[in-house]
DNA sequence: TATGCTTCCTGTAGTCGCTACAGGATCAAG
DNA sequence: CTTGATCCTGTAGCGACTACAGGAAGCATA
């Protein structure tokens, strides 16, 4: 049984985060002590760490919190778990041909950009078209 | 000399979101009309359709603006510009870099989800280590 | 002229996922 | 007994919008 700051410290959650997850919802209350303070149990501080993976993984925290859900159920819903991580797959990959997309048009746009012209080749792209 | 919703629609901004580039000083105040009511000139629109532009590359509203103010300016400060549009070019470099590293990950993560198996390879995956 | 639809106005609150206080209570160590 | 660390609740801020509520005005048609 550990307080909120070895929680903290044990699942890599900051403690103000742990305490957003618990009021919006996103993890199960904790226990109280008698003087009113957080109790974690192990199982509660890798619920924590749990959560903190799916984060890294960029999936939304509804999404994390249903998957900590579906974990601790009776059965597994195995299918709609694999729907959570192929749609985290195609978000991100649809994210990267984004961002490659806009790398190649500031890589245009800096390009031309020298210091010491009289005009600003990149100001005048921007304002093009 | 046009209406904030003829302004919405050649500049692509939404009329919500020229209201709040308004309130929080992003853009320079429109005139109004006898009635109340945002006027707004050619080169106003022009500015808000340069804010898209740079929006569309990813750079922060603040960036956004203060290009609009050395456009603007008497002698545009090129130097400036140019960091501008390196520094966003090296963010979104670094986002590409953590998001397929992500997408590896994830293709990992999904690659063993079957469904019908008795276990969750995935769920399995995110509790371990 | 009356009606009804559209556009506009201000102001406020919600989104996401935290983060940062303020202002207080309690604990553990010296 | 004091000091400093940790905890508590509650609220506000971030960025960049988005979505109302509640009202005023304009425009077109009957």
């Amino acid at each position: 049984m550990a307080t909120i700051g070895e929680a903290s410290l044990r699942s890599g959650v900051e403690i103000e985060t742990i305490r957003y997850y618990e009021r919006k919802g996103f993890v199960p209350k904790p226990g109280r002590s008698g003087n009113g303070r957080r109790v974690y149990s192990p199982s509660a501080i890798a619920n924590l760490r749990f959560i903190k993976r799916c984060r890294d993984l960029g999936f939304p925290l509804h999404v994390a919190s249903r998957l900590l859900v579906i974990s601790m159920g009776e059965q597994v819903k195995c299918g709609e778990v694999q729907n959570f991580g192929q749609a985290q797959l195609a978000e991100t990959r649809s994210k990267i041909a984004e961002l490659e997309s806009l790398r190649t048009a500031l890589e245009e746009l800096v390009s031309n950009c020298e210091e010491g012209s009289t005009n600003c080749p990149m100001l005048e792209k921007l304002w093009s078209q």
